[in-house]
DNA sequence: CTGAAAGCGCTTACAG
DNA sequence: CTGAAAGCGCTTACAG
């Protein structure tokens, strides 16, 4: 392996100044400049990051915290991630944490031990002392606003009263609301959303609290349509949710969107897979993943950044689980 | 910052001795390491990892270079990467390739200078020069054989196979084979089962080659299905090609499973939220991932493990896009 | 069984 | 503008 030491003395010049001349820090004469230069190139020296790392206690990795990649909603945050962060020459350290914040806490201590240059984070323990502690670069995703840390999240709650405004205008008459998990924000600000729609509207609903799970939602569903025949609409709080919802219509012989009309939210890619196609409100996920390691990453490199709240606004998708509106 | 100096210190020892009872490697007295256990608990000192790394030359980091993360098959292979790593004490890098040589062998070089310690890898390229001049432990996963790389694979051919029974028994006559991009090696395996199965049958068959993508499936499929009518079985070498073929099937009226049976291979999420659910070969990715990531682990901790191809049975799951066998 | 010392390969005040 | 030297915090022959 050749080292700054062999630069150095195949430029005629101290490792010192190769150093300076490496990393663009304090003065290098044009001279000594070609000299390395030269040597670096003919010696095909690469600095080794991992000696850099234990003086400047910067890795160049930024980590991921998510709940779990296997959450649809995941995999696409994510690739922004590691989109943008390759183009900045970083590199993403993939964590799933499933709510667990004895897991979390475990990721951030030993990957700060390890000179992690800051996270990104899907939590809902964002105020525990664990993150006040860390004197890191934080962002927060999707959940939790606090004073300290930068966050990215879509218009929930204006998008939740897009969705049920989608439902009104298409004559639904009783709408079921699936109500997110009451811990999530998220899914508060979505709730808060569908009121503001519906409050006015003098429609008849209801909400039922639903996790963000398939196979839960559909007996959800299941058993709520069969107590309410006269539901015609249903607003669910996620894709997956709403794909559960379909398929428990589907079993009960209900017709969608002839009798039930369904609008979910998230825009994950399964909703046009489905037959008929799920009408949904969209969240820009790429965007949120992208707009949230950019200010990462601005923040490990110590740019100033005033904004510290960053909505991504979501967009309708009608596809076919919603009627064409009435004239 | 408490370094090993002032655990020594407080011990009345070296730091030599005190590195050898850290890794507990060399000869530490009684005593000695109980007067550096106390040290080391009265000062909560915690070992500098990237310190270690310079020395050694490992960081217990494993990076995992998929295609892309957002393809549904691979988020839950990171999953089980990631879990199974945990308990070894690794963390996983995630890298997505785009299946571009040039992207892949740049996180390679840059990962290797950064003391990573292996690869878990899904490429096609693992004959390119770059694997081959690695010199660090690396395990294939669902794609590619090469005598030097371990790899861990589905039963693509047997499960394909098994898939094309699923029609055969259930009396098509005509059967429409979705087969994978002719670079893909699990791709060419699936279609080696489908004509093991297929050939002796009498049974009319067509193959068209169709990418794993949902939207140019779903085009493709359309096509044939108005050319030839009579088409009453589809097996796709992916789920998310099958959803494509049931999307074309719906927009044509054609009915399923009444009409036309269709058949999937992968065992995605997806696949039970579809109505009707898909029938498919599901492949245990959950187990693939942490089987290749123990195999990893195994060699980069210098274990001995002769055995080099590791082979994981599908099974399939009967859903609702195929009727019941015909007695 | 133990410690002094060299070394991993870089960065960074500091003096000149 | 440059170099000698200390330092980042550990590991590892080696001599005893």
């Amino acid at each position: 392996m050749t080292t700054i030491r062999d630069v150095a003395k195949k430029a005629g010049v101290s490792v010192a100044t190769v150093s300076r001349y490496l990393n663009d820090s304090g003065y290098v004469s044009g001279d000594a400049a070609k000299a390395v230069a030269a040597a670096v190139k003919e010696l095909k020296y690469e600095l080794n990051p991992v000696a850099r790392s234990l003086n400047t206690k910067k890795t160049n990795l930024i980590g991921l915290i998510v709940p779990d990649i296997t959450n649809p909603f995941f995999p696409e945050l994510a690739r922004a991630v590691e989109d943008v962060a390759l183009t900045y020459g970083y590199t993403v350290i993939l964590c799933n944490s499933d709510e667990n914040p004895e897991k979390e806490k475990n990721y951030l201590e030993t990957l700060k031990k390890k000179y992690i240059d800051g996270f990104i984070v899907t939590s809902n323990q964002l105020d525990a002392p664990h993150y006040a502690n860390m004197a890191l670069p934080i962002v927060a995703l999707d959940r939790a606003i606090n004073e300290h840390i930068p966050t990215v999240a879509s218009n929930n709650r204006e998008g939740a009263a897009m969705g049920t405004r989608v439902l009104l205008e298409r004559g639904c008459k009783r709408i079921l609301f699936l109500r997110g998990p009451e811990e999530l924000n998220p899914a508060n600000d979505r709730y808060e959303g569908f009121m503001d729609a519906i409050r006015d509207s003098g429609v008849e609903y209801d909400v039922v609290v639903c996790p963000f799970h398939f196979a839960d939602s559909e007996k959800i569903v299941d058993r709520v349509l069969r107590e309410h025949k006269n539901i015609d609409g249903i607003f669910a709080s996620s894709d997956v949710s709403a794909a559960g919802a379909l398929k428990a219509a589907a079993k009960l012989g209900i017709a969608v969107p002839d009798e039930l009309q369904v609008v979910g939210f998230d825009g994950i890619a399964m909703g046009e897979m489905l037959t008929p196609g799920l009408t949904t409100v969209a969240q820009d996920v790429y965007k949120m993943g992208a707009i949230a390691t950019r200010v990462l990453i601005k923040r490990i490199e110590n740019q100033v950044e005033e904004q510290h709240f960053f909505e991504v606004p979501v967009q309708l998708k009608i596809r076919g689980t919603t009627r064409s509106v009435e004239k």
